[in-house]
RNA sequence: GCGGACGUGGCGGAACGGUAGACGCAGCGGACUUAAAAUCCGCUUGGGCAUCCCAGUGCGGGUUCGAAUCCCGCCGUCCGCACCA
């Protein structure tokens, strides 16, 4: 064997090597224990960057391991290859969105191939080709067929100056990213997804996927967020009737006044006659739109001089245009209880609102005021008429059924979740095949004629989508009457092309989307790997769809991921120094910074620049590092461990110099342990024996759960075990054994070692190599170090034969001259024994 | 604001309610070398500067023979958000 490990020439090799044996395709007719290992596919961005790299090395080392284990393992890779990135591309550097992202995928297939992966590329798919968005047209007909699609107005954000519409993340401050214009609502005909049939399914199967974490499933159930409540309408001063929607319906007679959403009927009917209604509308709707903004915005609101009739007391309500009722959320008006809910608290303390007690902790405190704050808790209701005395969910209870009886009002079940509008007013997308036809309406396009293909002769410089003045692809004729007629041109939204490409993964036959047998075999998803960013999108969206396809018959699977696995950030120092001029800080890149002890410099000009705190590695703050220069630099095998040491994986990782430098250390180290093999060696090792299948046994249990740092940690115990060791067999098969487990991890060097040893006769690979068997009688220790406190406080440790008596142990204990003179007299209380652990004396 | 999580040496982190700090990084000392790199050995929570003891897992309480771990209340950090009525 060489002095030194040589990456740049093994990597290459063996990667080859895999290539050309194609190790790791899947077998569809193997009979062996099966196990899709998927990660979250990327978008082709141009580059990959550390954090694809911690995703697909965790997904590589279970893909591998699996195999070691003897399973049939599908670890495939694919491209979510739609979206935005390419049209803006595509305007600011005028190359094609299609050859823009395929270039993309080419430089990143390539980046990906040098770090070793396992990856079945022979199932390679890329979601901007027809060969997977035209079977995706077929599915997203047949959910047409089965009443799962349908189309209704919903408003966008349209940017008058650009004639386009834009994505939420394109609006800053109300205005568009590129124009700057006020951005405007604008109603539109849309395409959606009955996501909403489907919101008591998806939260109840929430509760059996135990391979999830707890965080995510408790996100997707406050996203689906089903409620009971009471919806009923309030008679208005003008005759008409408003119906409210409320989950307290216990404090309704704490209800001291009623407000309606900006955008509802009622505020429009106000706005239609009065001026300073409109400017209130307006004003709402300049505000920020999201959650956090509007929860923290100043609660504002507009008199409309309405009155609404309380339906027990009979009371006239004062009826608000409010800025923090929801237009979206049950009926777009509430009854207001600022007494038991903070927001409506905050309001009617701005505007002098009665602010009603009507649960309190006890009869007595029927008239204690309010500290400050809306009372949310339990209690029982007071100054409520019939209500008081009763518990809130009795109330509830009595409320809806007196609402009931008396036809003013009925129990109902809300959603939180919305039906999902697909529809996106973009080239870069699935075409939705569909033709609208003056004589026939909306016409789908006969299966025959998918895929719908998209142009690729588009014209980027005049604003808008491209689809809609193409010259000549939108018009065709109807299928149905074959007068002229024209082409949807609104493409779907990505998150569709992503609901399903597990699927595709695991069949993908010509003629259809895929083969349901297939997919009987290989789903679910045994562990899917990726960020926690996608905890509720993409992954509900990927549930929905799976469900959809199961309802109707296509597939026999309704959970696509059995065990989900969310991974934290590769993050990283930042180097900055204040620009003098606007006091705006500059940053510097690692590349451009000589790390000095506890400060930095620039290595331009060797003055210094500060060291920053250490976030999430982004463009904009230079705290990035190139995977292809670290690989280039250390190899493969050592940036993989790094993606594996030290940091738990689902938290974050912080990227450093010294760490990887330890990692390109440590494999010359196992380097110079695999060079110690000596297939010929005699001699028992007991203790090496012991420590090796010790660690065996504990390295495959952390990998199977996903902890790959303490692997890592084991692995080094190991490896400074046998570098201790004398020459014997034991240490010749302790050798043998770490080969076989940092397999997974460094296939390089792996492979490379096992070729050296030169005692797998058939020249097989250790990529092909079973995990090594463990003896377990050897897992267990013969002798035990036990703990000996005395009143909580270690005194002393004995060791001692494992399993002995209780009795023996506090002899032994009390034999103890450290517990003695501890103990220094006083009187023995208690003793507490737990064997193999420990004896605690109590005096 | 609401929801979810997390707080352990200089740093990343180990630790079925039972020896806190495994393992790695950084640092210090030594060996080898003409020298450097590489490698190897040792030390490394704080304090009293004793093989001994005391304190110590964000802060304050509690449960327990025993708490980083369980409970209550604070403080701080991070993540998500579509006002959930």
């Amino acid at each position: 064997m060489n002095e030194r490990f040589d990456p740049s020439r093994a990597d290459s090799h063996w990667q080859r090597i895999w290539d050309e044996r194609q190790c790791f395709r899947a077998d569809d007719a193997s009979d062996k224990p099966r196990s899709f290992v998927l990660e979250m596919f990327p978008y082709p961005s141009g580059r990959i960057h550390i954090g694809h790299v911690r995703n697909y090395t965790m997904g590589d080392v279970l893909a591998r391991y699996k195999r070691m284990r003897g399973h049939e393992v599908l670890h495939p890779m694919g491209w979510d290859a739609f979206g935005m990135p390419a049209e803006n591309a595509a305007m600011e550097k005028s190359v094609h969105p299609g050859g823009w992202t395929r270039e993309n995928i080419a430089n990143m297939k390539a980046q990906l191939k040098r770090l070793g992966f396992a990856l079945d590329w022979s199932r390679e798919l890329a979601t901007c080709e027809p060969d997977y968005y035209g079977p995706e047209q077929s599915l997203f007909l047949d959910l047409y067929e089965a009443d799962l699609v349908y189309r209704k107005e919903s408003a966008v954000n349209w940017d008058p100056v650009d004639q386009t519409v834009l994505a939420n993340e394109q609006v800053i401050d109300g205005r568009g990213w590129r124009s700057g214009a006020l951005v405007e609502k604008r109603k539109l005909s849309q395409w959606f997804l009955k996501i909403t049939d489907f919101a008591d399914e998806l939260l109840e199967g929430l509760d059996h996927l135990k391979g999830w974490p707890e965080k995510v499933r408790t996100m997707q159930e406050n996203w689906i967020g089903k409620s009971q409540g009471l919806e009923f309408a309030f008679t208005l001063s003008d005759g008409s009737s408003l119906p409210v929607y409320s989950t307290r319906p216990d404090t309704i007679f704490g209800a001291s006044f009623v407000a309606v959403a900006a955008d509802h009927p009622v505020a429009q009917g106000i706005a239609a006659t009065s001026p300073e209604a409109l400017a209130f509308i307006e004003q709402c709707r300049a505000g920020g739109t999201t959650a956090a903004e509007l929860e923290t915005a100043e609660k504002l609101g507009f008199d409309t001089g309405l009155t609404a009739t309380h339906p027990f007391s009979g009371a006239l309500l004062p009826v608000y245009i409010a800025n923090f009722v929801l237009m979206d959320y049950g009926t777009g008006a509430i009854m207001a209880v600022p007494g038991h809910d903070q927001r409506d608290f905050e309001f009617a303390t701005k505007y002098g609102l009665p602010i009603m007690r009507v649960v309190a902790a006890s009869a007595e405190e029927a008239n204690k005021p309010f500290a400050g704050e809306a009372e949310t808790g339990e209690g029982v209701l007071v100054n409520s008429d019939f209500l008081d005395g009763l518990g809130v969910a009795e109330a509830k209870a009595a409320v809806n059924a007196r609402a009931q009886q008396e036809g003013w009002g009925s129990a109902k079940t809300q959603y939180r979740l919305r039906d999902w509008g697909v529809s996106r007013q973009r080239y870069w997308g699935t075409p939705i095949p569909f033709i609208h036809c003056e004589a026939c309406g909306v016409v789908p396009v006969p299966k025959d004629q998918l895929p719908v293909v998209l142009p690729e002769d588009v014209d980027f410089a005049t604003p808008g989508n491209p689809l809609l003045h193409h010259p000549t692809w939108r018009h065709v004729d109807c299928p149905k009457c074959g007068k002229a007629a024209e082409r949807e041109t609104d493409t779907l939204d990505t998150f569709v092309n992503s609901s399903w490409y597990f699927l595709r993964f695991a069949s993908q036959p010509d003629d259809r989307p895929f083969d349901p047998a297939q997919i009987a075999k290989w789903l679910p998803v045994e562990q899917y790997i990726g960020g926690i960013e996608h905890a509720i999108l993409h992954l509900l969206y990927a549930r929905f769809w799976t469900r959809a396809l199961a309802r109707i018959g296509k597939v026999d699977v309704k959970e696509p991921f059995a065990s989900l696995f969310t991974q934290g950030m590769v993050t990283h120092e930042t180097y900055e120094r204040t620009n003098p001029e606007n006091g705006q800080p500059v940053y510097y890149s690692p590349a451009e910074v000589e790390r000095t002890g506890d400060g930095a410099t620039l290595t331009e000009d060797g003055q210094t620049v500060t060291v920053g705190r250490v976030i999430k590695m982004s463009k904009s703050k230079k705290n990035v590092v190139d995977p292809d220069e670290i690989v280039a630099t250390y190899g493969a095998d050592a940036i993989r461990w790094f993606m594996l040491s030290d940091s738990p994986p689902e938290r974050d990782l912080p990227w450093s110099e010294s760490g990887i430098e330890g990692c390109g250390r440590f494999v010359q180290r196992l380097w110079r342990i695999f060079g110690q093999y000596d297939a010929s060696a005699s001699g028992e090792d007991k203790p090496l024996d012991r420590k090796r299948d010790q660690t065996v046994a504990a390295v495959a249990e952390d990998i199977e759960a996903l902890s790959f740092n303490k692997a890592v940690a084991r692995i080094y115990e190991l490896a400074s075990a046998i570098e201790k060791a004398q020459p014997s067999a034991s240490r010749s098969a302790a050798i043998k054994a770490i080969l076989l487990l940092v397999a997974p991890m460094m296939p390089h060097i792996a492979e490379e070692a096992w070729q050296a040893m030169g005692d797998n006769e058939d020249g097989g690979l250790v990529s092909e190599a079973p995990w090594p068997e463990v003896d377990e009688a050897l897992l267990v220790e013969d002798e035990v170090t036990i703990a000996v406190q005395v009143k909580g406080k270690l005194r002393d440790t004995i060791t001692v034969a494992k399993g002995l008596p209780a009795d023996e142990l506090e002899a032994l204990a009390l034999a103890s001259e450290k517990v003695q003179r501890s103990i220094d007299g006083a009187p023995i209380r208690k003793v507490i024994v737990v064997p193999d652990r420990l004896v605690n004396i109590v005096a």
